[in-house]
DNA sequence: GAGTCAAATAATTTCGAAAATTATATCCAC
DNA sequence: GTGGATATAATTTTCGAAATTATTTGACTC
């Protein structure tokens, strides 16, 4: 049975935002954070019920999702969340490092003093938790693992805002999604915690410098190792799920 | 063996065809054409009547071409016409320019003899088009016009068909539709028409002799001067309306 | 006249269910 | 049992109107 009446509580703030843009938002976090999972059918009733919503505000969430490369449809036959495979691993991450060091570049070159600030501002945040982290690398508290992932997204976003291209950014942003979902299968998996604070502090000491090939270069390692280590995780996964063959098609 | 492999009737354009596909594609082609105009205002109700569609399918579809940055929206406020800019012409090629010569030098590491084939087939297909184009260049002939669309979108896409990287290939279609867009408004404007098929001729001689280098200089050369073309036409257009000051933001 | 508020109007967003399509089950001949 | 047709079920897609939000209009005050 369906609640009586469905509280629309105005929260402060939230002027402009539409059904569909929450849900847009909601389906995007639990698919990058892996609560929905890859591959796995997305039943219409199913997720209207679950977030909620109705039909339109639904279908529109989905097909922004398309849009992001975190949904995939067949028409006629539905939606699905996008697989994950090592193939695109490799490619997104391939095709971010080219984006992101080309933003980087054009960063430094024109950043200013008050993207300066901003970096060294994102940077202490993300420091600050990376401090805390090792303690309870083990745990993996969920909560401090989503601090800690939206002051490494703040970071990156960072670096690069002063690019000047709106148009790299886009390209930059969607494909730092792709990889932050990739990078999540790795946490789920081996639940070990790599300690990137020395490669992030490498960055942005180039950075500060304006040292752009250091700076790139350092950009460069620190993705290429945190796609290695998704990797094996990956490959441990596929192995431990399915030892002797490959496994069915959706259907 | 294995009847997974069952052959998909699922040809792409008979089945598995929605409503609010083919409005997306509709919509797609009137906007990059300049039938709807840059910054226009979208009405739900007008454009509904007009593509004879309901509300569900068209709100898709514009949701799609949100995606391919063609249009934009406000919360609660309704949908325009993506704005032309000089500053995003000159983001979108120089951040195309990239993509693209990217995408070619993988194309041409990688290509075997099927790549090649098909460059060379999009190429003579071209230039059969180019061919009879000078003669009705003042006239602008509009089917004649889509043809040529059409066989350059083919010979471009096929040069970098083989880079094997599906996200590349992604983002380079989003940046050449930008491109295309604004192609288009220098025609409209200029009426004018730049013969290109000694460039087209020169990537394609460098691709198939599988010298990298030359092919990505001929290309940035072909694109920085398409938008070199399109600026003057767009300079002449914001002259031309506006002959005293700067014109109004959009807002 | 400029500014403010409230009512009226216009437009967008969302819901709920019907219509259309695909998937699954059932039956029958062989 | 197997293959094929048919009926049933499950699911997606679409429509049309209700609910919500933005914009305009007009009266009123300062």
């Amino acid at each position: 049975m369906k609640q009586g009446g469905t509280d629309r509580t105005e929260e402060p703030g939230t002027v402009g935002r539409t059904l569909a843009d929450t849900t847009y938002r909601r389906l995007r976090h639990d698919i990058i954070a892996g609560r929905l999972a890859a591959g796995s059918k997305l039943k219409l009733e199913g997720l209207a019920n679950e977030y909620a919503v109705g039909m339109s505000p639904l279908r529109e969430a989905l097909t922004r999702l398309m849009g992001d490369l975190l949904v995939v449809s067949e028409g006629q036959r539905g939606f699905w969340v996008a697989p994950l495979s090592l193939e695109e691993l490799d490619d997104v991450s391939r095709v971010r490092a080219l984006i992101e060091t080309e933003a980087l570049n054009l960063a430094i070159r024109h950043g200013d003093a008050v993207w300066e600030a901003a970096v060294r501002r994102a940077f202490d945040d993300l420091s600050a938790i990376e401090a805390r982290l090792p303690q309870t690398a083990d745990a993996l508290d969920p909560p401090v693992l989503e601090d800690w992932e939206r002051a490494n997204r703040a970071f990156h976003a960072a670096l690069v805002s002063a690019s000047g291209s709106p148009v790299l950014i886009k390209l930059r942003d969607l494909l730092y999604q792709q990889s932050e979902r990739y990078r999540r299968v790795s946490l789920n998996v081996s639940r070990r915690w790599r300690n990137v604070h020395d490669e992030h502090a490498a960055i942005f000491d180039a950075a500060m410098e304006r040292n752009a090939l250091k700076a790139t270069r350092m950009t460069e390692l620190h993705l290429s190792r945190t796609a290695e280590e998704v990797r094996r995780a990956m490959q441990a996964l596929a192995a431990d799920a399915n030892p002797a063959t490959n496994r069915p098609e959706t259907r």
